[in-house]
This record gives C-alpha cells, structure tokens and sequence, in this order.
DNA sequence: GCCGTTTTCGGCCCGACTGTTTTCAGTCG
C-alpha cells in the first residue's frame, strides 16, 4: 500500500464521518491525516506505529489505522462505515453545492445512493418535498450533475494562469485606481488548479457587476456585495473577493493560504490573543487593529518572517520563519542553463543553431543538447555513429562562441533491464549524459525501482530525466519507490530533473524535496523541442520553490564553468 | 481524533452567500 492508496481510504473515512454528522474535528483529523498521508515523501507503510506517531497530527488512533491499512490494505472501521453507507453516496458530495448535509437526508429520506438516483429523483420533482429543500435547490442539483458531465476536475498550471490574467486585465481596465491580482493555488504555484481566486483591493462594488459580465462567464454561481463566484466557458470557477485597500495585506494572506497554513497562523493569532480575519490582525477584546495593510506585518505581528507563497503548505515554513531561516528561494534569473534540449536530428522542430540562438535570446548562457537515443525509434532516436556525428557538429558550433555555449549530450533512454541503450564509449566521449524511461511503464514497482537503480550505478549517467514518467491530469506515475532512488542518486552524485513541460513538471515538489534533503543536486530542464519552449523554466521553477530549493541546490544556476565541474563525470573520484 | 510555555480535559479558524426560513442551516473557500 503506498502513500497515496493509504490517503484514500483516511479521507474516505472523513467524508463518511462527516456525512454520519460525526464530530467535525475528529472528521478535520482523518482529513488532515489523509492530506499528510498524500504528501509525505517517505512511504508510510515502512513506518511502525513510532515512526508514525512522530508525524505531527498523527496521534495513537491514526497510527494505528495507518499500519492496519498498510498491512491489510483496509481498516476495519473504514468497513465498518461503508456497510453503514453505500459507498458510491460519496460520488454526491463531489457536486457543487451538494454537502454532507443534503448527502445524508438524499440517502435517509429517498434512498438516493447513486449519481444516476439522484437525477431521477431531481427530475420527478422528489427533491423539492423534503424538509429544508425547495425547487430551486433542486434546479441547482439538475445543474450540478449536468456541468459534473462536462467539467471534470483541474487544470494545468500555465492554463489556469492565461485564465487569470485574461480575468485580471479586464478587472484592471473597469477599475484602473485597484489593485488586482490572483491568489490561492495560482499564487503558491501549484502544479495543478482547481479554480482561479483574485482579489480586488480598494475597488468600487461596482466590480463585482462587471465579473460577473466577463464575456466568458457562463454562469454566475453565487453573487454578493463583496464576492461572487462564476463558472466560466472552458469549465474554470472564478471566485472574486473585494475588500478595502487597508485590508489588502491580510486578504492576501487569508485568501492565499493554504487552508492548513492559514489555520497554524490563525491558531497561532489566538495564543497571542490576537484574531486573524481577511481584514486584519486584531487584539482580542479591545478590537483595535494590529496589522492588516501589508502581508509582511502581518506575518511579524506574529513573530514571524515573511513567507513566501510558495511555501505555505504547513511543510515546516512556520517553524523555519519564527527562527529567521527560511531558504533564499531560487528564482528564474538564477538560472544560466538547460540541460534537456531536442533537434531536428530526433524530434525537435529547430535545428542546433536555431535552438541556440533562442536559449540566448532568453536570456540563457549555456545548454545541453540530448536529443533521443536508438530505442525511441518514434522520434528518429539517434544510435552511436549518429550520436557522435551530431556531437561533432554541436560542438562546431559551440566553437564559433555565438554568445551561447553549447554541450553535446544525450537524452538517453533506460531500457526495460535497466541497460542504456547506447554503448558505454558513446557516452563516455559525450558531455553530458541524461537518461529516462520512454517505455514499459507497466512494470510492477520492485522491476522500475531496480531498473532505476541500475542506471543510476552507470559510470557515465549524470542526470536522470522525468523521474516518475507522470503526465498530470492524464496518467500517475508509474510504481517507483522513489526514495530509495534519491538516495541512490546520492550515493553515485547523480542529478535529478525538474522538467519543465507543463505536463510533466516531475520530479514534482515533494520529491525535489526529498532530494534537497538528502543532497542530491537537482536541475532545471525545459525538455525542449522548440524554440518556443525555453520560457517555460519558469514552471520549473515553481516546482524548484516549492520544494524550498536555493540556487545552490540546482545545477544550472551555476557559471559554464562551474557547471561543468560540478556534474557527475567530470568530479575527481566520482563513483 | 489531536494536542499541551494557560490545559492530560477541553479546547479545536473564520466569514460570505444562498435558500428556505422568519432566525438559521448548509455549503464553500
């Protein structure tokens, strides 16, 4: 059972608890052990209940649900609440506007237990007899399962940022005299969002009208004097919050959060007998305000430095900022190379010098060129003599000094026994070496992680690719016990890849993290295959922030030079 | 169910909006 299997079932338990109308801090528990469950980056099943119960909000009870489910795959009292609840009712809950609530009296009064009861009773008027229920709350339920059909989950990053800024600039021309801007997931740079949140400071309430007269606005969800929520053509939810230009410091905060890094904080307010809203920081009792203006004096009227959006994921930032040592976070202007490029000569759209001229366009001092290997026989992958040839003629480029240095790599791949797929002499005779899995995804975990591993002994691998091989929102990673592959990675010095493509964004954040941790050196690669592509490191980077990275702990920040004396073949000793 | 420099018991984050109600419960973020 991994991590994200033992998340399930915890938060199953949480939405079955809260629809038995349980107490909701032991609901707010499971849900908080399933979220560290997701985002823990060592797997929880090789913990005892010792380990676990070092985890802060792993108490007795949880640990030992947790080592049940890791050795039985199930709890017990999970079972016990499923026979009490079909567990398919959980499918309801996922409906906008449908909660625990409405779930349970559906079930009680109608024996609504599926998606598909639901629309039968919503449409033979069922719904509207039920005490505290009328036609339009039954309108609202028809609409939900219909817009559920069309709009399924989230969006990638880069999307949701056009989306926003798209929403923000038309924000910005009805109300020049505000400050408008994203927060939430956007602004923590999530790799995924669920919907767009902006906040209007110092704005008329006239606003509010002209959101919800975006020309994209498909429906109008909710509608106040200070916030209003939208469903917009391409399935995004846009939520507006206004409030006054002196609050503006603490609605950032409030409406950045995360939700368990707001709660520490408000919590945190009340031991100082403070309270902490999205107006401000007040002193209890006497109401007069402590901070509000600006998010920097927020977070010090609670002894605090400021932290940046990125990590407020309760991961350790609180702790870290109280003791003035939070990390010097990388940022795109850090970054001098890209060490994940593609040609012509496999799959790329540009040639060598097309690629090059554009990585100094934007700004880069140096990149790798590693176009495919034999195996990706798909992408024209190249085989010795053709990677030496290639070779041979980036570095003739390189040669003319056109303002951009060039290295002659390869983007390897790692074949399913966890050979390379090109010969030992071909690669020593190249400058770098990055190596990935394009194939066999299906492998069970023991197979990946020792096929993984094997490259990761090869004398001249120095960076592995797309660790995971996860296409977000599309297909998971496949079964990898990745620590055991950072810790490999330390051993040998081998880099991990942050990759940049949208989809990609893997290693993700809690991995990078993890081999910060253990002091494997991480890089920042676009994977390019067009001249278009080298904007966006800036993903990356994100991914890199998250996972509290300096520029120290990421490769290509470093000088041509430097760099290349810090990668794994041209280190004195190296394994 | 978790937790402790007020506490091993008694706390646990906060407010806006909607619909169905005549004062509030449910949902959401």
């Amino acid at each position: 059972m991994d991590n994200i299997a033992i998340a399930r079932v915890l938060r199953e338990i949480a939405d079955l608890l809260e629809i038995k109308n349980e107490n909701p801090f032991k609901i707010r528990a499971y849900r908080n052990g399933a979220d560290i469950a997701s985002n823990h980056p060592h797997d929880l099943a090789a913990l005892d209940e010792t380990g676990l119960r070092e985890i802060p909000g792993i108490g007795k009870d949880l640990a030992a649900r947790i080592r049940e489910i890791a050795e039985t795959g199930d709890a017990g009292f999970h079972r016990e609440l499923v026979a009490e609840f079909p567990p398919t009712i959980l499918d309801l809950l996922n409906l906008q506007g449908v909660g625990p609530k409405t779930v349970a009296t559906l079930y009680r009064e109608l024996d609504i237990r599926t998606l598909d009861d639901l629309e039968r009773a919503a449409q033979d008027g069922r719904i509207r007899a039920l005490r505290g229920m009328g036609t339009k709350k039954e309108a609202l339920i028809l609409k939900a399962l219909d817009e559920r059909k069309r709009f399924a989950g989230r969006h990638l990053l880069p999307d949701a940022h056009d989306a926003a800024a798209a929403l923000v600039s038309h924000l910005r021309e009805r109300a020049p005299e505000a400050v408008v801007e994203p927060v939430g997931s956007l602004r923590r740079g999530c790799d995924t969002c669920g919907d767009l949140d902006l906040l209007a400071c110092g704005a008329p309430p006239s606003l509010i009208d002209d959101f919800v007269e975006y020309r994209l606005v498909e429906r109008v969800l909710g509608q106040g004097d200070t916030r209003s929520s939208v469903r917009l053509a391409g399935g995004f939810q846009a939520d507006l919050r206004l409030v006054a230009a002196d609050s503006r410091g603490a609605a950032m905060q409030y409406f950045t959060g995360s939700k368990a890094h707001n709660i520490a904080l408000r919590d945190r307010a009340i031991g100082r007998g403070l309270k902490l809203n999205e107006y401000g920081l007040f002193r209890i009792g006497k109401e007069t305000r402590v901070a509000g203006e600006r998010e920097e004096d927020i977070y010090g009227a609670l002894g605090l430095d400021w932290i940046p959006p990125e990590l407020r994921e309760l991961g350790g930032e609180i702790e870290a900022a109280e003791a003035h040592a939070l990390p010097r976070l990388v940022d795109v202007a850090d970054l001098r190379g890209d060490l994940h490029t593609h040609t012509t000569e496999t799959d790329g759209k540009d040639d060598i010098r097309t690629m090059a001229e554009a990585a100094k366009a934007a700004g880069l001092e140096y990149i790798a060129v590693t176009d495919h290997s034999r195996s990706l026989a798909m992408a024209n992958g190249l085989d010795e003599r053709r990677a030496l040839d290639h070779a041979a003629r980036v570095r003739a480029i390189d040669a003319e000094r056109i303002g951009v240095r060039l290295l002659a790599g390869i983007e390897c791949d790692i074949l399913p026994d966890g050979s390379l797929d090109l010969a030992d002499d071909c690669l020593a005779a190249l400058d770098l070496v990055v190596v990935s899995v394009h194939s066999a995804f299906n492998q069970d975990r023991q197979q990946m992680t020792d096929r993984i591993l094997r490259a990761i002994e090869h004398p001249h691998v120095d960076i592995v690719g797309h660790l995971t091989g996860r296409k977000i929102l599309r297909r998971p990673a496949y079964a990898l016990d990745v620590e055991a592959v950072v810790d490999a990675a330390a051993r040998h010095g081998v880099a991990l890849e942050i990759n940049c493509q949208v989809d990609r964004l893997d290693v993700n954040d809690v991995h990078a993290r993890l081999a910060r941790d253990r002091g494997v050196p991480l890089v920042i690669s676009t994977d390019a295959h067009s001249r278009t592509a080298f904007g966006r490191l800036r993903w990356g980077v994100l991914i890199a922030r998250r996972a509290w990275l300096e520029p120290a702990n990421v490769l290509n920040t470093r000088p041509f030079d430097a760099f290349r004396a810090s990668i794994r073949r041209n280190r004195r000793g190296a394994a």
